[in-house]
Parts: structure tokens; sequence; C-alpha cells
DNA sequence: GCGCTTATTGGACCAAAGTCCAATGGTGGG
DNA sequence: CCCACCATTGGACTTTGGTCCAATAAGCGC
């Protein structure tokens, strides 16, 4: 719970693997957090804060296939990037778990820099995928506090509907159109109609146009 | 070289794995192509048509490592969807694989279906790929009939900023700058600037701001 | 040099957008 | 019942963008 170093989790049903592994960890200045079964794992990150982390996997674990995990956290809003770690991994689950993002596939025995470098990239990749998340977060903020109206009115905006055509397709007075256009752009807080299109393609909103 | 049946490449120094997968694919309905060796591969699709097309490439080849081959094909513009086959290959390898973008890695032996399975997903990977390309390049064709100053101007406008303040910025008048705006606007025909802003984003064209 | 493209500017004019002012009616909560 | 919020509209006015018209000048290839 360290707020300066990175947590590296750690999720492995044998004891003595968990023991080494986060000596490694920690001989790396990172902070291991060891779990001897994924749902421990998933309980304890479920209610976590959003921290740059990342996870050591054992790809056969009792009870739960990697896979499964990594399927279980992809669904998170922030996935912790997984690294996983396997004694006897086959060419299909590998496959299998690099195509569903895990950051890579250590195949046991490796080398100490091997995991230490994709620790590394893990961690990385986690710092970007916060950074994007609270960019957007920000965003859909913004189009949340607007109203239903003021919504409907940007989807038409950025869409490059005049003012006029808008009212028209609203049933509504062209003057009412300018005073939700002005409120839209006060809470997006978008200088021009560009910034507005911007903003709105980031955070993957719509516009409108029949 | 088929207009309707997709091409199927496959590259391999085994002549007898050649034969069964040629075999395997023709009767599949994709017309396949055979190299025994990377180098011919890659000079025959170097000035080959854009179509849709996959590749069934063996990761040890005389001469050039299967991976190698790959860094090649996805240099170029329309990188053709790879599907790994080996004998004896290795974790690290097929990471190294599915991290460069290839669709999948069988180990031999592999099921018939998984082969088909990987190569319609190679396939339709492909046609997504040419679809996205026509339809950006399109965007890129017009940004490219701009002219230098147009093209300054046009970062300009979807930053946001006003024609005046452009002006300065370029030291020239405002009205200079309303004739390149139009210029602009026609010839990448974009009806508003929400549509041209649009435009740049999916062509990855950058806005201006000191 | 001549023609072509490009960049530049001017003027007049219209349409669109933004900005102040102010007002009315509905709806839901305290 | 009153207040807050929202959608709605009106008027007057300024700024900005777009569209016609036209012109000048520099650079470049044949």
């Amino acid at each position: 719970m360290n707020d300066t170093t990175p947590t590296v989790f750690i999720v492995d049903d044998n004891h003595s693997v968990l023991r080494s592994l986060s000596r490694l960890v920690r001989q790396a200045a990172y902070t291991p957090v060891t779990f001897s079964s994924a749902d421990n794992f998933l309980d304890a990150i479920a209610h976590a804060p959003i921290q740059p982390a990342c996870l050591l996997l054992d790809l056969h674990l009792p009870g739960m296939n990697g896979l499964e995990v990594q399927k279980q956290i992809a669904a998170m809003p922030v996935a912790c990037p997984i690294v996983f770690i396997s004694g006897n991994a086959t060419i299909p689950a590998t496959v299998q778990a690099i195509k569903n993002g895990a950051v890579t596939f250590l195949a046991k025995p490796f080398d100490h820099d091997d995991l230490l470098q994709a620790i590394e990239e893990a961690l990385e990749k986690h710092r970007a995928q916060i950074k994007e998340l609270t960019q957007t977060g920000s965003i859909h903020e913004r189009i949340a506090s607007l109203t239903d109206r003021e919504r409907e009115v940007m989807a038409w905006v950025i869409s490059g509907s005049l003012n006029k055509q808008i009212a028209a397709e609203l049933g509504i007075v062209e003057k009412t159109v300018k005073v939700h256009r002005a409120r839209v752009m006060e809470k997006m807080q978008a200088a021009s109609v560009a910034e507005l299109v911007k903003l709105c393609v980031t955070a993957g909103f719509e516009s409108a146009k029949a």
C-alpha cells in the first residue's frame, strides 16, 4: 500500500514460488503483494484504489484457469496488465494469453532480467491506461453534467449542422438552440466547435444526423 | 490470381508440408500460392495488387527467421495477416509473433479446423485493413492535394482558432486566411468545421497551436 | 517570354454565430 | 406554496465566417 513504489501482485498456488518471486520483486524496489488463489486476488483488487500496478499470474491455478482470471480482469474498468508465468505452458494457451492482452508470457525457467523488463513494461502500460482513463473520465463527467436536451443539441452541433437546421430537427426556434449551444460549450469547457468535436471523439460520443 | 476466391500464401521450406497445406487450402475453396523461401515470397508480393489474402508462415526458415519476415511485412502499407506454423516453437517466439500482430500460432500437429478458422480470421482481418486503408487513404489524398499554406491554415482551423488569430499567427491579413480556408474546405470535401476536424482526426493530422 | 500555380489582398455583402438584455411556463422537492 | 431547474422564446446588437466580384506578384516549367 505504499504510494511511491508500484505494487506487483503475484498469484501462484506454490508457496515457495510465491516467496522467491516476492523476493525478486522486492529487490527491484517494487512492493510485492502475494495471493495463493485467484479468488483471493480478485476479491482484494475489486475494491482497491486505482494505482499503478501489475500482476504476475501463474497459468495453472487450482479451481480457476489463469486465462479465466485474465478475462475477469479485462472486464474491470482499469484492467491491470498481466505477466503470465508457467512451467509447462502450451502454445495455444500462450497465444490466447497474448491475444487477450497479456504483456508477455514467461516460461520457467526464465531470466530474472526478462521478468523485471516485463514488469516494467506492464507498469508503463498501466500508467498509460490510468492516464487515458482520467482524461476521458473527465470528459464523460462533463457530458454527464449536460441535460438531455443539451446532449441532443451537442450531437447535432458536432455533426456540423447549422443552428437553423438543428432547430428544425428538434421542432424549436433557432434562438433556443443558441441558448443550449452556449450552455454546451460552457459545460464542456470547449472554446470552439473544433475542440468540442475532439472532446466528443475521444470520449466516444457519437454525433447525430438522421 | 483468382478474383473471387481469397489467396492464401504458404511459405515453408519443406516441400511435402507445402503440398499438404496447399491441398488443405484448396479444399477449403481458397487459392493457395506456395513459396519455398521467404525471399521468393517477399519479392512476389512486393509488386502484387492489393487483394484479400493471408499468409501461412513457417517459423523456421533457411536464411531468414519467420519473425524477420513478419517485421518486413509489417513495414508494408497493407500488411498481410500472418498465421504462424511451427513444429518446434518456443514460448518466447510465440509471444513475439503474436505481439507483433500475428493472427495466431499453430503448433504442429494441429487440427485442420483450427487452421481453417485461423485462415478465415486472417482474411477477415485483411479485409478490414483494406477497408480501413481505402477510407483513410482517400483522406490522405485530399490532404496531399492541399498546398503547404493550406495545410498550415487547416492545422490552425482544426485547433479552433479564429481567422483573425490565424492571420496574426501567419503574418497575413484575415482576408487571405478566408481564401485558404475556403480552398481547404473544398479540397477536403468538408461541409463544416466539425467534419473537417473528424477527417483530420481519423487521418491522424495534428492540429497546430503554439 | 508565356502560361500555370500559388499566395496575397481588396471590397461589398449576406448568413451564421455569439452575447447581452429579459421573460414565461412546466416540473419536482422541501 | 415557493424555490430551483429546465426548456423555451424574444429583441437588439456585434463578431465572425462565407461568398461573390476582382486584382497583383512571385516562382516555375516549356
